[in-house]
DNA sequence: GCATAAGTGAGAACCGTTCTCAGTTACATG
DNA sequence: CATGTAACTGAGAACGGTTCTCACTTATGC
């Protein structure tokens, strides 16, 4: 199991190796913001871009242990912490009890739609409308807050028969 | 804090004796469908409706223990979770870490604008209309589940000032 | 340099929830 | 009614994802 996502954990080198030769500038100060830097968390950031879909801390732990076994659970939790703080990690719900992140860089306010399978995500538009909103104010209600979550298959995933 | 909630909680009582009176019927059936009835999980289902909103598993323990000291935390959580698997109950987000259940007795889909001061529940339309699904089948997805979680005040806590 | 505050890692703690297990009980069946 | 059986109960242990603690290290500004 995790067959897909462990794979991607291992184009995680490749993709590493290609954004220090080809973009030098690493994402870290969009992860962290005035933060300090370290090693750890530059292997962090870098490690949550390579993933091209959500994941998992521990899936993130464990790719950026192929640079550093030494590295802490709790350093990640703590750098995801930071990221989405700083608005380069997202959460979007949760899989088997574990939260999940991605790294979304289109600005605009969207959702996602997450494939149970692989993590392979697609755009949601938000369901929050001028008219839902409107709704909710008819009702007495201040939206202050709102979590949509989307899952499903991709195309690949139910080629293959990955449902779960 | 917590006040609002306690005091649902309270008015309970008086709920439960109203339903007892007038209406001799239980909600039981709906509740565990064929399953077996004993008189925790009577006290359980009566204290899931007597909730006019959302509510957590540790309040509605709280609540069924006014009339059963005894009662243990682990069968009222495996009796949410068997009226959650007869659609008597549903899971609406969580606050603070502790799931929210919710009795609607509304059949057609849609979601729940929760309170979080009160509790209070506001019916909020599902955004997965055809053009959604079709926008996600243009991407290769297929949906399997969604979760639309939307919080809120209610215009009584706003008066108050229970923000969160 | 130096001070200081942030980051790290190991492991303990937290805490909502689930599981285990021995005892109890609802209920179908005859 | 008696009886078998499977569901339910309650106490407490276990689970597991996440957070905290603490001693140590280190990045960074002055
Ligand atoms: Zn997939
Ligand atoms: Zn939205
Ligand atoms: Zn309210
Ligand atoms: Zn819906």
């Amino acid at each position: 199991m995790h067959a897909l996502r462990v794979c991607r954990g291992v184009c995680f080198v490749k993709t590493m190796s290609h954004l220090s030769s080809s973009r030098p500038e690493s994402p870290e100060s969009a992860a962290y913001g005035r933060g300090r830097r370290s090693p750890q968390r530059s292997l962090i950031a870098q490690g949550a871009v390579a993933f091209d879909g959500a994941f998992t801390v521990d899936e993130l732990l464990s790719c950026v242990r192929e640079s550093d076994a030494k590295i802490g659970s709790a350093t990640v939790y703590r750098a995801v912490s930071a990221m989405v703080g700083h608005g380069f990690l997202e959460a979007v719900g949760e899989r088997d009890g574990h939260a999940l992140y991605l790294r979304c860089t289109d600005d605009e306010h969207h959702h996602h739609l997450v494939c149970t399978g692989c993590g392979t995500v697609a755009h949601a538009p938000c369901p929050l409308d001028d008219h839902a909103i409107e709704q909710a104010a008819a009702q007495g209600f201040v939206v202050t807050r709102h979590e949509v979550n989307i899952y499903g298959l991709c195309a690949q995933c139910l080629r293959h028969g990955d449902a779960r």
